[in-house]
DNA sequence: ATGGTCGTTAGACGA
């Protein structure tokens, strides 16, 4: 079985791109991020027309989270218990569309748009860290319940857990961006110590190796990006893993996503 | 030339 995860910023945008590489990569699942749309805007025929069933979650033109598969869907679930929500400048409070989870034959998928820190001294970076912390309450409790459970935490998550991770940390530690703070990577490894493992860098060792490079300052062609797209797997599910890659092709062209697609190979 | 882009949407805002 091949699980796949895939910021694809704007379904819409991208839907030839996506239909093409489903029928390319063969995938079985996808977990998709920031389809940027509602219900009513949402491609259904794109996925129903090539043999997956789809669940979506995504209210507004911001964030959207989805996951398609062929190898059925089921016990879909929006948002996880205690997910944060955020209100902007004391706005009333909503909850994002940034977490969905499906059954598919066996493995917990979950699509996850972790949110963007914006600033160290944002007030975004608050909502994140606690967001994260609140997702990791939870991955925690269901491998305690069931040590046997097949869970795979996938998607965006705005994190670059290791310095190599990106393209120069001197240059993120100047300027005192995001993504690389000790905060932030303390939630990130917070998953690890709970059990579960990033199952795409054992196949995929870097320095320079990427998921994501930013449309501006030509970082894709000058090999600038950042890995922040993971797959976090729990124990049992962790074993079944035997191969995983990065479709940094992807990437290239015009129309492509910002994000380069993560797929996951299960035995 | 120390910048360089895209999406949502219709003037900004988000990444």
């Amino acid at each position: 079985m091949k699980i796949a995860t895939w910021n694809v910023n704007s379904l819409r945008a991208r839907a030839d791109r996506v239909e093409d590489w489903l029928r390319r990569t063969d995938a079985d699942v996808l977990a998709i991020q920031e389809t940027k749309c509602k219900d009513e805007n949402f491609p259904w025929e794109l996925f129903e027309n090539n043999g997956y069933e789809v669940a979506h979650f995504g209210f507004s033109q911001w964030n959207g989270v989805a996951i398609a598969s062929r190898v059925g869907l089921d016990d879909v679930e929006r948002t996880f218990s205690e997910q944060p929500t955020f209100g902007k400048g004391g706005k009333d409070p909503v909850q994002e569309a940034r977490a969905i989870g499906a059954t598919c034959n066996g493995v917990r998928i979950w699509s996850l748009y972790v949110p963007n820190g914006r600033a160290l001294e944002d007030e975004h970076m608050p909502y994140k860290l606690e967001w994260l912390r609140q997702l990791k309450e939870n991955a925690a409790r269901w491998i305690a319940d069931d040590p046997q459970a097949q869970i795979a935490l996938m998607g965006d998550w705005n994190i670059a857990p290791l310095d190599e991770d990106v393209w120069d940390i001197d240059y993120f530690r100047e300027k005192e961006l995001t993504h690389v703070s000790r905060p932030e990577r303390a939630a990130f490894e917070a998953f690890l110590e709970a059990g579960f493992s990033d199952v795409v860098r054992p196949h995929t060792p870097g320095p320079g190796v990427y998921t994501y490079w930013d449309y501006t300052k030509l970082r894709f062609p000058k090999k600038e990006g950042m890995r922040i797209d993971f797959t976090l797997a729990s124990p049992a599910l962790a074993q079944r893993v035997g191969d995983a890659w990065i479709d940094r092709e992807e990437r290239k062209g015009k129309g492509a996503s910002d994000h380069a697609p993560v797929v996951v190979e299960l035995d």
